[in-house]
RNA sequence: GGCCCGUUCGUCUAUCGGUUAGGACGCCAGGUUUUCAUCCUGGAAAGAGGGGUUCGACUCCCCUACGGGCUACCA
């Protein structure tokens, strides 16, 4: 049987990355058996539509690179992909489990359950619909002919008749057997009043229809797999195989990772931006590489040491084996790393081609741009860092202060001025490195006070690139310029 | 409350009955680069607790604690 796995979100906004990770791991399943990797999108709640976010889940995989083989955008033969587009399979669908005397019709209005339940809780109780109470209640089971025939005509939901005292066992190839038994299980409503059906039917009957072979979704679903392997039962289909991933939880506290952890610590939980207020992993300078392996590494390994790895090192070593059961949390700085690592593993040239960066870089030319990335690529965690990188370029003002009085315990001055000496002679590179050297030894002055001058006076701090590089990309000018702009600052100072 | 799932350094994790419990991020120290970063070396840092089973348990079983999830006409 070919391997077909989907990935099934809610159109209910921007997708989260617990919900790009249940779709890479998904997608990596599907590859590397040579499968299809679907996407369907599961709108059957209309109050909780957002628009928009149906393109922004597209959109996110595509930026990845899990490119779909069949959805709504992709086609395929087993659409349509929308649940809102398969109301009528569903009508047929509970049609046959009505016939079979495995579900039934329910009139109460939500009032009356919401009393129920209100009661049942006050005496401590769980509130159940089921083989308790359900003939307490008004549905088809209750109601006779002429009564039932005239609620028909009004609202109505479809409920799972579920057998008491039977066990359940369900496989999930991360955990081992799962068992329950039917009477902790309620008639779950399977098509609402408005004639959509819920989240447990739909995804039965598509996963089914669809030819799904295996089912990966996050572990909030584990406790209604019972519930599914009731309706597979019901409808005498063989179940696939299941697997939940654990879920991804907050850096600090308790509870999993939401919006608000990333607005507080200053991090995406988003690929993509969404809005003008909420950016994304791309927009804070991550490669799709640094995300996706970061990504990987929550609740997966290898086995081996390997850390590293690009989509299709992942496919070929993907395996259930290495999926972690508890949760995982998130780490920025070590997504920082990952992605740093990444970074490093791309040419100037590659990097340059990107459009983030780019536009950091307004008004130099190619070579120039590539010069200056070789220079400072190997100190970017993410794109973004390339702009504070990228200062000792325009003005060096303000000059660090801590920075200053470090330097003004040396001879800030008569540095300056052999600087100055050595640059208007023309001298640059292993040149003027030697020629420091010499002047520093003969003068009885650390090397290392000298570069350190040397580099405030050029770029207004004591950490970056390369110094002698840098000056290279400034010109003899430029640099000469600065070098006589501090002489006159530390004068000026020492003056004071 | 009930049901389900989980628990190894601060964090991500290796170990599938016998190991000095390994790696990575982060942190600290040293070295290389007479500058920054990279890089290299070293260091601190873990089996939730209690019972079993066993010659031997991080590993298997039970209990407790803690964490997480579910408990909607939401997914």
């Amino acid at each position: 049987m070919k391997t077909r796995v989907r990935f099934a979100p809610s159109p209910t906004g921007p997708l989260h990355i617990g919900g790009l990770r249940t779709a890479l791991f998904s997608y990596l399943y599907a590859k590397q058996n040579q499968g299809d990797f679907i996407l369907r999108i599961e709108d059957t709640d209309q109050n909780r539509y957002i628009e928009g976010s149906e393109k922004y889940i597209q959109d996110a995989l595509e930026w990845c690179g899990i490119i779909p083989n069949e959805g709504p955008k992709y086609g395929g033969s087993f659409g349509p992909y929308r649940q809102s587009d398969r109301k009528n399979i569903y009508q047929e669908q509970i049609q046959k489990l009505i016939d079979k005397g495995r579900a039934y019709y329910a009139f109460d209005s939500s009032e009356s359950l919401s009393k129920a339940r209100e009661e049942a809780e006050s005496k401590g109780e769980t509130f159940r619909y089921g083989h308790k109470n359900r003939l307490q209640f008004k549905n088809s089971l209750t109601l006779k002919n002429e009564k039932l025939n005239e609620a028909l005509k009004g609202k109505y939901v479809v409920r799972l008749k579920v057998r008491p005292g039977e066990k359940v066992t369900v496989l999930d190839l991360i955990r081992g057997n799962v068992q329950v038994n039917t009477d902790e299980l309620d008639d779950k409503i399977l098509i609402k009043s408005d004639g959509m059906p819920t989240y447990h039917f739909a995804n039965v009957v598509d996963d089914e229809l669809m030819e799904i072979s295996c089912v990966i979704r996050g572990e909030e679903w584990l406790p209604s797999l019972p519930l599914h392997q009731l309706l597979y039962d019901a409808f005498e289909w063989d179940a696939p195989q299941f697997m939940h991933l654990p879920l991804i939880l907050k850096p600090n506290g308790k509870g999993k990772l939401s919006k608000r952890d990333g607005d507080k610590g200053g991090f995406p939980v988003f690929p993509l931006k969404w809005g003008e207020d909420t950016k994304g992993f791309f927009e804070m300078g991550f490669l799709k590489e640094g995300m996706i392996n970061y990504l990987a590494l929550l609740g997966w390994n290898s086995g081996d040491d390997e850390e590293l790895y690009s989509m299709n090192d992942l496919i070929r070593h993907f395996s259930i084996d290495g999926i972690q059961k508890g949760g995982a949390r998130f780490d920025y700085e070590k997504a920082r790393w990952v992605n740093h690592q990444h970074i490093l593993g791309k040419t100037s040239e590659e990097l340059y081609q990107l459009e983030i960066i780019k536009k950091q870089l307004i008004g130099f030319s190619k070579e120039e741009h590539i010069a200056i990335l070789e220079l400072v690529k190997e100190r970017l965690y993410t794109l973004l860092d390339l702009e504070d990188e990228v200062k000792f370029l325009k003005a060096t003002y303000p000059y660090e202060e801590k920075s200053i009085n470090k330097i003004l315990k040396g001879n800030p001055i008569a540095i300056g001025m052999q600087i100055n000496k050595f640059l208007s002679g023309g001298l640059k590179g292993e040149k003027l490195k030697n020629g420091l050297k010499n002047w520093a030894n003969e003068n009885n002055i650390p090397m290392g006070s000298v570069m350190q001058t040397f580099r405030l006076a050029l770029v207004g701090k004591l950490t970056g690139p390369d110094l002698f590089d840098i000056c290279k990309i400034l010109g003899k000018e430029v640099s000469l310029d600065r070098v006589n702009t501090f002489i006159d600052h530390i004068n000026h100072l020492t003056k004071n």
